[in-house]
DNA sequence: TATTCCGATAGTGAC
DNA sequence: GTCACTATCGGAATGAG
């Protein structure tokens, strides 16, 4: 995983057209003659659109299959890595501190709905174990980016390098897991002590981490969220980009497979982007108020990453 | 009337407050937890507002008695003309290229709703006389800034100039009234025609006139709207501006004293400004779409003034 | 149906 | 619940030594 900051602005042209002729009364009641008293527009009623013929509207939703048809043609800082079953790719538009894709090739399940791609067994297994995978890249990855702001990690890192005695910092669970690929590589101090009983664990980069998929995505291609909680992105832009990953609308992998009677299957209608902008971290509930939401999580961004 | 043209910014300072506790739930579900872990707001909830002690809200609605009361201490660019029943000022916000308020001095009158006060029938016919005296006013007005763009005034002008032959421009209606203070003090050309039995009347401006009050006025003193037809001015901003002058929210002055069962009496609630935008000179209907509406009136106006 | 600022909401277009 | 753009809609403040 090397670098990210796939950030573009997207130039887009555009013509004004004025001059129409009737327009779809919202809630119309015009009268007959307005339609004959109307000579100023110049009446060309574009045409009524023949639904099913928009090449742009299938086009960016498919947009995923190219990473899935040519992984290699991209640059590392897009395509993460690929192999024969997977392409796992940088989201254009990161809604978190890190958020990747993990995008299943197979064919057969590639352009299903995740809730019924993921009810083959087999194939749940194989995603489920890639998304393990993933996941530990992913909070290696945040590692990077954040690490150097922990306090978790800085108990930790001053024990190893002998400035600090085990005593110190305060520990913060028992020592077990193992993600700690830190690449102390000889640079240590000099007193480094022998027993160590209680080495911190330093962060659990893991535990801040996401996995699941959209109740109902709008991307054709299957693809699975692996992303940090933290909501901290410029692309995360309103409602419905925070609560997609905030409510029962995204849904984890280890909820799969779905029983059949599960709610989150028939709730497709809106209701959780509905739902009230509420913290993920501290609860409190910002209504509608996308932009004070916003401004609180930059504020519990700074907080977060010190953890 | 002299020079108008009263555009000046109104400079607002604003202070962010950021940090809330608890939002006006909308649609609250919130649950009860969310308010116990939310320590991040830093709990200042401005003070309830006491309904009631609001100063400026008064203020505001209250701004037209200054004109009533000192009406000599304003520029002749702003109060227009003033005797001891009536004060005639240029709107501060103009939604047309002239748009005045005749304000009533009356004290027993000027703060009561406009329907009430037009009960008066004497009170109504002094207002009606010096509504008829101020309409003429302003078609002279409205001639000042866009006679050079009339054709039929030119036609007139060309003909008194001795510029063209009574046939030549084509006759609009039989000569009769005479709204015509041209200054043509003796600049006429050599070869002026002594018999002119089909001098053209020159455009009826006052036609252009439309006088009247808003069935529920926004600011607290009685006063009538004396403006040019045309809705185009950089003040014109929303649909509401549009609707309560081209809807039966404006209720002529002519249609004074109300009949009791009239129907604006009663449809005051919002129904007239919620209407579709409709375009007061060639009845396009625009929905909601005022943007479109707006850049529609612009064409207008560049077609309108050259009648 | 005062103005102004800001933000939430809604529709569109994307070759 | 693609993004990006525009525009509509909606509430809140508007004061001041
Ligand atoms: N061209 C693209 N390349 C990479 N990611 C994309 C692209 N377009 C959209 N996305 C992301 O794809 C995801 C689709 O979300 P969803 O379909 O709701 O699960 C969003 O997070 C988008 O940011
Ligand atoms: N301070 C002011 N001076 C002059 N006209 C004003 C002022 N404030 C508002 N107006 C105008 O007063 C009119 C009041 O409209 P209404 O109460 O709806 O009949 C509007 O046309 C405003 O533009
Ligand atoms: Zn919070
Ligand atoms: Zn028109």
């Amino acid at each position: 995983m090397a670098d990210s900051d796939s950030e573009e602005g997207l130039t887009r042209e555009e013509m004004q057209q004025q001059e129409e002729v009737e327009p779809p009364p919202k809630r119309a009641k015009q009268d007959a003659f307005a339609k004959l008293m109307a000579p100023k527009p110049k009446s060309i009623p574009p045409p009524p659109k023949p639904p099913g013929s928009r090449p742009h509207l299938f086009k960016n939703r498919m947009a995923l299959g190219a990473y899935i048809a040519n992984p290699e043609s991209y640059p590392a800082s897009v395509v993460i890595y690929h192999n024969a079953d997977f392409v796992v790719i940088h989201d254009k538009f990161p809604k978190a501190t890190v958020h990747t894709l993990l995008l299943p090739r197979s064919p057969r399940h590639s352009l299903l709905h995740p809730f019924e791609a993921l009810e083959d067994e087999q194939f749940l297994g194989k995603v489920k174990a890639e998304v393990e995978k993933l996941k530990v890249l992913v909070a290696g990855e945040l590692q990077r980016r954040l690490g150097a702001f922990s306090r978790a990690d800085a108990s930790r890192e001053a024990v190893l390098n002998g400035e600090a005695d085990v005593l110190e910092g305060k520990v913060d669970e028992a020592t077990e897991d193992g993600q700690d690929q830190d690449q102390d590589h000889g640079k240590g101090k000099s007193n480094r002590r022998n027993k160590e009983p209680a080495l911190p664990s330093g962060r659990d980069w893991a535990a801040e981490i996401k996995c699941g998929v959209h109740a109902v995505p709008s991307m054709g291609h299957l693809h699975i969220h692996v992303l940090s909680r933290d909501m901290h992105s410029p692309a995360m832009k309103h409602r419905k980009h925070y609560n997609s990953f905030n409510t029962p609308f995204l849904v984890d992998v280890a909820d799969f497979p779905l029983e059949s009677s599960d709610f989150r299957r028939s709730s497709k209608d809106e209701g959780f982007m509905r739902r009230d902008l509420v913290c993920w971290r501290c609860g409190a509930n910002f209504g509608n108020r996308f932009k004070e939401l916003k401004d609180h999580l930059e504020r519990e961004f700074e907080e977060w990453k010190r953890e």
